[in-house]
This record gives C-alpha cells, structure tokens and sequence, in this order.
DNA sequence: CAGCTATCTGAACGGTGTCAACATGCATCT
DNA sequence: AGATGCATGTTGACACCGTTCAGATAGCTG
C-alpha cells in the first residue's frame, strides 16, 4: 500500500478530495459490493476523517450520486468504443448490446447504483442528453441500421425500446435460472448474441407504422 | 391505529409473527421507501422486541427475501389476471406488458427489492419454475401469440427475451427524461404501448429461424 | 402438576450517518 | 511582510442500526 493508492503528492491542502473520495467510494463498490459501501468506510479508505465528506457532499446521496454519474460517463465510453469497432454499421448495434450487458457485469454494483431510482435525484442523468452519449450512439446506430431519421418520435421510441430491452438484459441475464440454457447454447455469448437477436428484429420495423 | 394493523386478536403465543413482520416490512417499504425498512422499524411496526425477528428469520436478509417472496407471487397474480382479461389471445402478451409496468410502479420499492441480487440468496425464485407463475404464463401467451410451441429452445428464448424487454421497460419507463415524450404522444399509458408494439413485432418472427 | 421448548424481552456491542465546535493552513489584501 | 478570512480537516457527540446473549414468559407434553 502506497499511501492513498493515488497518484500526485497531495497538491493542495490534503490534495482535491471530492475526486478521491468518488475514486475510493468506487474501489470499495467493486471491492466489496453495496452493502460495505459506508461513508465511513470511503472517509477511512481515503485517509481522512469521517467528517470529512461533508464539506465536499450534503450527503452520502450525493456522494453516491457522483459515483453514478462517473459510471454514466464510463458506460458511454464503453458504447462509444462498441460502436467505433463494430465490423460494419449494420452491426454496430449488437456490437453495442454486448459491450453495454459485458459492462453491467464487470461493475455489477455500479451498474444498480446508475439505476437506482430511490436516491431522490438522478436517473440517467443530464448527460444523457450530450452528444457523445451511449444514449445518442444507440439512436445513431438505429439510424445506420436503417431507422428513418426524419420520424423523430418513432426514432426516439425505437432507442428506448432498445436500451430498456438490453437493460433488462444486463440485470438479468446471470439469473441461475438460466444456466441449464446457456449450457445447452454453448457458453454465455452465444446466449447473450441469440436474445440480442431477437431484440434486433424490431430494430428493422421501424419503417412501416402500424 | 388498532393494535398491529393487522386481523384477529394474536391467535397463538404472540400471534404468528412471521407472517406479521413480513406485513409490517411491506408496509414500511411502501410507505416510507427502502431507506427506512430498518429491522428495528418493522419489529417496532410489529409491536415486538427489536430482538423478536431473530426466532423467525436468521438476519435481514432472510426478512427481505420472503418480503421479495411474495412479491414475486402477487406479481404473478397480476400476470395470470391480465392474461386471464385479455379481448383475445394475440392481445394477451402485450396486456401484461401493460399490467406488468403497473405492478412494478404501483410497488416501487418491492420491484426493485425482488431483482435486488446483491442479497446472495435467490433471484426469480423457484416459484418461477410453477405452473402459475408469471413466467409460465408469458410462455403460453407466447404459444397463443403463434410461436411454435414445440422448438423449446426458440420458445425460451422468446419468454426471457419479452421478460427482460419489460423488465427495462418496468424500470425505466418513469424516468424524466422521457417526460416531455410522453406528452406529446397523449399520456403514459400511450407512451407504454408504444414500446410495447416495438417488442410486439419480435414475438412475430420466432417462426423462422434466421 | 412438573418440565420442556418455542417465543419474547432487556441490555449490550460495534458500526453507521450526521452535526456542531474547534483547529489548520492556503490565498489574498494592504 | 504580516494579518485576516475562508475553505478545508479533525474531534467528539448523538441517535439509530444489526446482532447477540442471558434471562423471563407462556403454551404444549407428559
């Protein structure tokens, strides 16, 4: 163990602290899961006292509330990368879909503390709404995947369809219900790949209305 | 207020207190939120010991999950009767679609307490695997839809991938960001069977394969 | 009746979120 | 430069939490 496990030499008056603490608060998120997640336990891994917090967060919602929104901003680069690899754009979606589900597991806890709508604020936060976010990507790719970019509604519609569908995914998809399944399919991928294509298939209905 | 809330004058040596404290807990859950279902309130709530839950349950944990327990039952009451009242059996999936976002916004808190799968214990539990249980019967609704009821495979596919789509949906459908949306297209309710239509057309193609 | 066991209570432990009072040291003004 | 102010950090306290353990209580069994 170094010191605090970050860099630098403490540039100011104990170092900027805020971003220590979102740092530590997501260590031990990872670490050790939600229910370790106390302030304490953030103020202690970043070596300060556990009042300290409270002059850089009202509360412990709104620490957990940065943490998100880094996991938002991560979660987009992630979708933002998916989406530039893709072999073509036609497949740039499932491309994504994996990437968002492959996400979600790697930080299980983050990923239920971006959504957990019981802290009074956020949801998908502000950032949503910026340009390169995962939500404008997947509204890109519908459009290369051959939605019309000029029916705005069914557009919009159609991106929310897919990123609630593959939300549901990622909560759900190492349910133990399914482990027979994804034995008998060949591995989790193939799993994943063959519920994502059936999502896929509504993807190309965007055209005709009813 | 009377005594407990609850029936009857306390039948045995304090009552059955188990039953009594899962009440209390969902009580307390939606009332209040998951910030406050603390042990000690529902004991409190009970009119017992702080101590009185430990001859019942083990810890907390295995409080939440009989509360997530029958949850998940009264979440497949909802589904059978959706079913049940659909005009006709191709309407029946996307009845409980509607029914389904319902439940699990008429019950925040406990939706999101039965998919919490950070407690280390069951997820969809193996109520899942009855006859009655909702998964069951979005698998039927898939068959009366047109799937093919005997490519079980296929068929499987088909049920996870509706469950997931509307488990999203369920979560995400009330944030604010898609407020503005919903207005404009007339309401919530319309704004829900939008969506729904885009994962309708999916259960359409489960006949061919590729 | 006696005894057993399941059930409930009371007090206690360490841990938690939060706050108020106090200490410290950068940054700025004269 | 030295003094002042304000952001930042610490200490100690409060109420609450989950959990445990020793003891009280009361229904059931014989």
């Amino acid at each position: 163990m170094r010191e605090t496990g970050n860099a630098q030499v403490r540039p100011y008056h104990h170092g900027d602290l805020s971003r220590a603490l979102v740092e530590a608060a997501r260590r031990i998120l990872e670490a050790e899961g939600a229910a370790a997640l106390s302030l304490r336990a953030v103020a202690r891994e970043a070596g300060v006292s556990p009042a300290a917090p409270y002059h850089h967060f009202r509360d412990k919602t709104e620490l957990l509330e940065a943490v998100a929104r880094g996991g938002w901003e991560a979660m987009s680069d992630a979708i933002c990368e998916a989406r530039r690899t893709a072999p073509s754009p036609g497949e740039a979606l499932a491309n994504i879909g994996v990437a968002y589900v492959r996400f979600a597991r790697e930080n299980p806890a983050l990923y239920r503390l971006m959504y957990d709508t019981t802290r009074d604020r956020t949801s998908m936060p502000e950032h949503a709404k910026e340009g390169d976010s995962g939500y404008q990507q997947v509204q890109g790719a519908l459009v290369d995947a051959g939605a019309d970019p000029h029916d705005s509604r069914e557009l919009e519609l159609a991106t929310i369809a897919s990123w609630c569908a593959v939300h549901g995914l990622a909560e759900m998809s190492n349910f133990k219900e399914f482990k027979e399944l994804k034995a008998a399919m060949g591995g989790d991928e193939a799993f994943l790949r063959a519920v994502l294509r059936h999502y896929g298939t509504f993807t190309l209905s965007i055209g005709h209305k009813h």
